[in-house]
DNA sequence: TTGTAGGCGTTATCAT
DNA sequence: ATGATAACGCCTACAA
């Protein structure tokens, strides 16, 4: 006997119920669950409504176990202070995963990391992630990439030095904003600009380099590589940094922080050396964090397109998964310069 | 023929593979996975070895399926401009899943909302969450409780108003906290201290307030209403809050602000004014975030431990749905002041 | 202490 | 276009 559902139990409603309801087999319930084709139109209306009548929600661990497929997409990111990046990352992979039905899974790295290649693994089966996202720096991590492949799960990427994802990866164009941005600084009279690099996990870190220099090099201004610090997208690098450009023999007139915490510690050390800013020092930043716009003066930087970057490749990777051809394998995007008042004519 | 498992599919492997290696039968296996008592110790080693061997993983939907327990909880929370908090909330709330063997599936909200129940219901049955999470202020959301109600999830809350939730809550010692930050301002000789109150819909918010006026009731000053103003824990807020305080006709010259956040639009106008912080003015804030490092100068402010309050609710909800006894119904958590340098002796 | 049989609620296969 | 029936991998009875 299949279970015949009599009126005693006001338990969960299954596909059986629904099928009674609607005097149809459970496999055509299944196929207008699904949007199989092979459905009379009147059919399938009969069917529509009596799941909405009984609210009906597909149990999804027996769908789950029948049909081997997931339905959960796990992101991978590292834990680090800068957070409203993730912010921007987990609102642009909600809502894409929302739309498409499916979940969306965490998995937060507290980097460095030793065995990360079996706490993926574990992540993985644990939940069940059918495909997984990895912005950067992440998807640069040769032991979590391993654990991947090896559980044959599929990823896509966000701003990756690797740009060998299967799936697909997004990036914008750190290159040219930092040029445009470099080159607003230059025509405001800038001819000495300090540059802090990125941290070097992060390809983000040298096409932004890159931008500087294009920037330099075509208004002719010389290259001196004393301007250039490393930095490591922290607060307290950008501090240092500047520290050290602030006491060149010939300091700068601007500082290029390349991101928005660094300009923060930047803005920190100019101030305990007593410079005003803008006036003694122009500082810019990228990302156009919160923090950008509660400082004072409120920052000049670079706003990305994160969420947008976030939404596009968790679609390739939902596509992926769905077994439809994903059409473009790299997605690019622009940013947007932020004029505010950390920077003035010289 | 219950599968034998021949050697010819490299494929995924089941608890038969694992029975069948460690030659048992699969209900040993099983029972050595979940931890049931009546194994000899020699078999289930025997039974480990192979799972080690085999590098066996559980399929958890199938897990899910046959003992209806789903393993995941769920984390309902508002998509707000101060993530800082919700990092918090995600890093306490992740680990302790993780060492429970539970999965943590976000949903967040972006409020105000219609149909908000429909929206809630829709996450619980695509998520099969097990139990919930809400931080404030979803925890007092009519429409949430409604829905998980009617979907039979029991929820813990962090920091409600309603301390009803039916697994337990945390909160944390705002008043005292408030009290002690305030009576700190007061020894510095402070007497008009303005103070700009959170959102109505925090709990925080009001036990706040009661802690400012008991620190002044105690120190005998006289509570002036002129002086306290209507906040929203974001920085516009603040600032138009400070702006109202500094056009008073007698102005304070130390503001409490219920938030970080506010604390910076203080400033930020503050600045805008002229004062000097904190020389003329001395600002305070609530929370500890990132931005109150960055400021210039630096936040004085209230830390609370976000962290391990999300894990402690996540704790007590994972023991109740593992059916033992929630030991605690409150939990409650103490802040610390964290003096820097926004503030002075007058 | 260990094993056997029977679901759990879907999707997949193959008829009709 | 629709339906009967067998998986899917595990857990919960109940036996032995």
């Amino acid at each position: 006997m299949k279970k015949t559902s009599d009126t005693d139990s006001p338990d969960k409603i299954t596909i059986f119920d629904v099928a009674e309801r609607a005097s149809v087999s459970i496999k055509t319930v299944s196929r207008v669950m699904n949007r199989e084709p092979n459905v009379r139109p009147k059919t399938r209306d009969k069917v529509l409504s009596a799941i909405t009548e009984l609210d009906y929600h597909p149990n999804v661990a027996a769908r789950g176990l029948s049909s081997k497929r997931s339905y959960v997409v796990g992101l991978i990111y590292e834990n680090g202070d800068e957070f409203s990046y993730m912010k921007d990352v987990l609102n642009g992979a909600f809502s894409v995963c929302e739309t498409n039905g499916y979940t969306l899974l965490l998995r937060p790295l507290n980097l460095p990391n030793t065995n990360l290649k079996l706490q993926i693994k574990q992540f993985l089966t644990a939940a069940n992630a059918a495909g997984v996202v990895l912005p950067a720096p992440v998807g640069d991590i040769a032991e979590v990439k391993d654990a991947l492949q090896e559980a044959n799960v599929p990823y896509a990427t966000i701003s990756p030095k690797n740009t060998d994802a299967e799936v697909g990866y997004a990036h914008c164009n750190d290159h040219g904003a930092t040029y445009d941005l470099t080159e607003f600084l230059l025509r405001q009279g800038h001819q000495r600009i300090g540059f802090i690099k990125g941290h070097p996990d992060h390809a983000a870190s040298s096409a932004r380099l890159k931008g500087y220099r294009a920037a330099l090099r075509a208004h002719k201004v010389p290259y001196d590589k004393a301007l250039v610090t490393q930095g490591y997208f922290d607060f307290d690098s950008g501090r240092k940094a500047t520290e050290q450009l602030l006491h060149l023999h010939n300091p700068p007139t601007a500082i290029f922080a390349s991101s928005d915490d660094m300009a923060a510690g930047a803005m920190f050390e100019a101030r305990e050396q007593n410079f005003s800013i803008p006036e003694d020092l122009s500082i810019v930043g990228f990302d156009d964090t919160p923090v950008a716009s509660r400082l004072w003066p409120p920052l000049t930087t670079v706003r990305q397109p994160i969420e947008e970057m976030a939404g596009a490749v968790t679609q390739q990777l939902i596509d992926h998964l769905r077994g439809e051809k994903v059409t473009q394998f790299q997605r690019s995007f622009d940013c947007d310069l932020v004029i505010r008042s950390s920077t003035c004519q010289i």
